[in-house]
Formats: C-alpha cells, structure tokens, sequence
RNA sequence: CGCGGGGUAGAGCAGUGGCAGCUCGUCAGGCUCAUAACCUGGAGGUCGUCGGUUCGAAUCCGACCCCCGCAA
C-alpha cells in the first residue's frame, strides 16, 4: 500500500484537444500525482489564415509550468521520452497517436487510457458521436490499460452515463469529460494499491467508429433514404463539428438544432417551406416533417429560423 | 497572394447613378373576456472604413477592416 500523497505517482500525460487539458488538469491539481511531463501534437496550422497554433494540452502545460515534449510518432522520440521522464504511470485522453508497445509497457503501474464509450462497444475514435447517431440510450466511460491494439485493453472501471433527447455530441462530451475528471484519481489509486483486477474485453462482442464516419461529406443529409428520427439524430451527432446539412438555392444550408413534428403535407423529401410560422422541411414520410429551429445559410451568419423568415430569403 | 459569398435601423433582408425601403422587434395609442391576434401612429441609419469618379454614389473605381461557406 502506497500513501500516494507522502509520495506522488510520476505521471506522463498524453492528450491533445480542449477535452485532454480537463484530465491532465484534474491529476495536476491532485496531490497524489507529479505530472512530470506532457506529450502532445506538434503545433498544427488552423482555422481559415492556417496559423500554426499548439494544442490546447501544449498551453496549459506552458501556463503551469509543465514540460512539453513532442513524439511525432517516432520510435526514437518515444524512447528519448522515457530517458527524460521516467514515469511510473501514464495516463493517454485524446491523443491522435499510436504509442509503441515498448512504451506503454515501461511504467511500473503501466498506461491508462480514458475513452468514452462501455467497451468493447465503439472501440474507435468517434464513440459518442457514434452512440448518439445510433440512438442508444447510454454511454459511458472506460478507464483501462493501453495495450498494443486501440481500445483493446483489459478494463480498470466503467462508468455509465445517460444519453438526453437533446444531447449532441458537445454536451454529452462536456458531462463526460467532467465526470471522468472526477472519477480518475481514485481510480488511479486503487489500480496502484492492487485494489482493481482488470478485466478483459470480450472482443467477440465488439463494435467500432471510424473518424471517416463523422466527416463533412457524410454531414449532408440524403432525403430520399434517411429516416426523421435518423436525420434529427445527426443534427445533435455531427455538433459542433461538421454540423449536419443540406442543400436550398444551390447553398449549403447548416441544421443546428431540429425537432421532429408531425405535418400533413405532400411536400417532396428536403423541400423547405414555412407552415404558421414555423420553417419546416419535408421527409420521406409524409406525415413527419423536420422543424428547423437554428440554421446557417452558406456566408450567412447563424440564425433562428424566425429570423430567416423575416428576412423572407425567397420564400413565399 | 488557395476558391467563393457577404457587411444597409435592435434582428433578418431588398435595393446596379436621382427622396433610404420590407418583415420582425421596440415605443405610444386603439380594439378585445383574451393574445406571438388585429387596427392606427411614432422612434430608431456616418448604407463596414478611407480615398477617387460624378451635378449627384448604398449603387461605379481603388485600398483597407470585419463576418461566413469551401478547400487544407
């Protein structure tokens, strides 16, 4: 039994995005653990003037005085890391790299991962996104040993979170990014003290998610095959990235925030008419049309749909 | 210099050289048992910024700033 907070874990953090610097955050305000290092992507060129821009996880370590070291899926770095750390324990959120197994074999109390979903479903990158297109009614989050394959490792803790009728893939990431912030410390410190035995996966029962799933391309709505539920299911699935969309007078036309509703109207799938002041749009079944509550026109600013009648934009 | 759309009243838009407009909101009054209803009236604009052309520019020309879609 180790007193982690007379001696704190030497831990390794590996994460890139904004969902990574809540983890890292919660294990380096945490007395029980040392960050002594971070491992993040190279700076990335971004947005629309593709300024070269470092990861969220590279600024706050800046910010808190942590070092900041890139492996860029090098061997050679990985075992100059390993030189410079020396961990005990490294804890892996969203990283974008595959580790080699030497790596994560290095540490006496081994890699963790943190990846969102009850696995073995949705091994892949895209779980939640994935969970809610699917219109599951739970997710969760996996704490688990990193292992030679992706998401395949043995199984530290799962905890189940509840998917709302209005969740997109933001707020229900948001919910779990905070709950597992909250939950992996003390998961952490049982796994140390030999408090947990992991369990294996049973991969016969496993699922995946593609990153290509969840594209720009596959964000357009096809009207003649999708069904109401699945279409107001991708507009919450595909917030805040690539935003389910269609299109009206050769634009795009970006859907925020739908609902479905029933209609009786002999509309074609995709045609966009208003009905008593609400901006509807017609489906394959002729009696459920999708309500547009928030839409963005090509060039045009974000707006609710009362505002995009009032400005008439065409519509009779 | 990656390609393209845009900036006009608080919001959304129309307006290609000749009085600054529309829908919504807002304010005042009216009607109504009642209102996101209806009627009447009002307030609210340096037309992104600077310069140029012109008798006259929101409109044409040039430069710049900002927003957005695509691409990456």
């Amino acid at each position: 039994m180790r007193n982690l907070k007379q001696e704190p874990v030497k831990t390794l953090f590996l994460g890139s995005s904004w969902e990574s610097v809540e983890t890292l955050k919660s294990l380096n305000e945490d007395s029980r653990f040392d960050i002594v290092g971070v491992i993040t992507t190279v700076d990335k060129p971004v947005g629309r003037d593709q300024v070269l821009t470092p990861s969220d996880v590279k600024k706050y370590a800046l910010e808190n005085s942590i070092e900041v070291f890139h492996t860029e899926k090098n061997d050679e770095k990985y075992r100059e890391a390993l030189k410079k750390f020396h961990p005990e324990l490294i804890v892996c959120k969203a990283f974008g790299e595959i580790v080699p197994e030497f790596f994560i074999d290095y540490p006496r109390y081994k890699a963790i991962n943190i990846h969102f979903s009850i696995l073995p479903k949705y091994r892949g990158a895209v779980p939640i996104q994935k969970a809610i297109l699917n219109g599951d009614d739970k997710t969760g989050i996996t704490i688990m040993l990193m292992s030679k394959a992706l998401d395949e490792g043995d199984i530290l803790e799962i905890y189940e979170e509840k998917i709302l009728p209005k969740d997109t893939n933001l707020s229900l990431r948001k919910r779990l990014v905070k709950k597992s912030a909250e939950i992996l410390g003390n998961t952490l410190e049982n796994w140390i003290n030999g408090n947990i035995k992991p369990q294996k996966q049973d991969s016969s029962s496993a699922t995946y998610c593609w990153q290509k799933d969840i594209s720009k391309e596959n964000a357009e709505i096809n009207w003649e095959e999708m069904d109401p539920e699945y279409i107001e299911r991708m507009t919450r699935a595909f917030t805040p990235w690539p935003i389910a969309w269609t299109q009206w007078n050769n634009k795009r036309v970006k859907l925020f925030d739908v609902d479905i509703v029933k209609c009786d109207s002999n509309k074609v799938p995709g045609e966009l008419f208003t009905d008593n002041g609400n901006l509807l749009l017609g489906t394959k079944l002729k009696d459920l049309c999708i309500k547009v509550n928030r839409l963005q026109i090509e060039g045009k600013q974000e707006m609710s749909a009362k505002e995009f009648i009032n400005g008439r934009l065409g519509l009779s």
